[in-house]
DNA sequence: AGCATAGGGAGATTGATTCGCAGTTCCCCC
DNA sequence: GGGGGAACTGCGAATCAATCTCCCTATGCT
């Protein structure tokens, strides 16, 4: 894991050329993609955005650019709780962790944050001496609107 | 992965009894071995240890079973930060929430209770109004062994 | 522009999990 | 202490995400 604190919301393409990686037109479809995203997505779906810019692209490009993003510690993986199939969804890191609440009944993703969960992990780092690089913290449930 | 014995609930073969599910010869054999494991255990060692007892269970039996534990949530799936393929591992649910503390390194797997991870549960429910049926903290990083 | 090499395309493969169906077992009730 | 019948199991095949291999292509440096 070669995980570096990253400024804010600095482009992933040009953070990735920072960093001396090759920047390939694939890995420019793909990294928009993922940045410009208005929900979480799964290899598959990024796949088949992607060629919708680029017919060319290939599905094993994706599943590479996603495990290098997540090598340079750029994407966080989430299982959403294995809602559907097992397959995995990501985002862009952002600079706070936050928590994925996933309605069992509708399927709605929502995200929390919180202070306490800061706390949390620092209490960990210090307690277990335990150096977190990457943190999941998914929850599932009944969300607002589902209940009676 | 080694986990301290859980014996601090029922046998699960009386719960699930008790809530009317029909108790197979495969079933008890199957909770047996999660009950008294002392490690996290994945769909296909249960079912080597369960063939031990008695081969003829088959692996489908076992994933049959894993589904209705969930179900009824009497265990906990984990992921362990897909340290090694895609596979799920699986405890017997404890009256406690507990975090999973991944070392990316040498693979151990350490278990965390805290009471902050308890107050942070209760904020969600109470500000999202969200009710949590199952909660998964993990995280991964270097445990103290492995670091410097 | 030319070169060395990292990156990409295509199809086959793996590994975990699930499905369909036929035969078997548990367990409630007489 | 047997049915009866729904629930469960075994087995082989199917699915689905993710990975590998082999070979060709394009990027970034000079």
């Amino acid at each position: 894991m070669l995980v570096e604190s990253r400024s804010n919301r600095r482009p992933l393409a040009q953070e990735l050329v920072s960093r001396g990686v090759r920047m390939t037109h694939q890995r420019r479809v793909l990294v928009d993609i993922i940045q410009g995203a208005d929900s979480h997505l799964d290899a598959v779906e990024l796949w088949q955005r992607a060629r919708a810019k680029d017919p060319t692209i290939n599905k094993v490009t994706v599943y590479r650019t996603l495990a290098m993003l997540k090598k340079y510690g750029l994407v966080d993986e989430l299982d959403l709780m294995h809602m559907e199939g097992e397959k995995h969804y990501y985002e862009a890191k952002t600079t706070r962790d936050h928590i994925h609440l996933a309605c069992l009944k509708c399927g709605r993703i929502q995200e929390f944050e919180s202070s306490l969960f800061e706390r949390l992990k620092g209490q960990i780092e210090r307690e277990r001496r335990f150096r977190i690089n990457v943190v999941r913290l998914e929850a599932g449930g009944l969300c607002d609107r589902c209940q009676s």
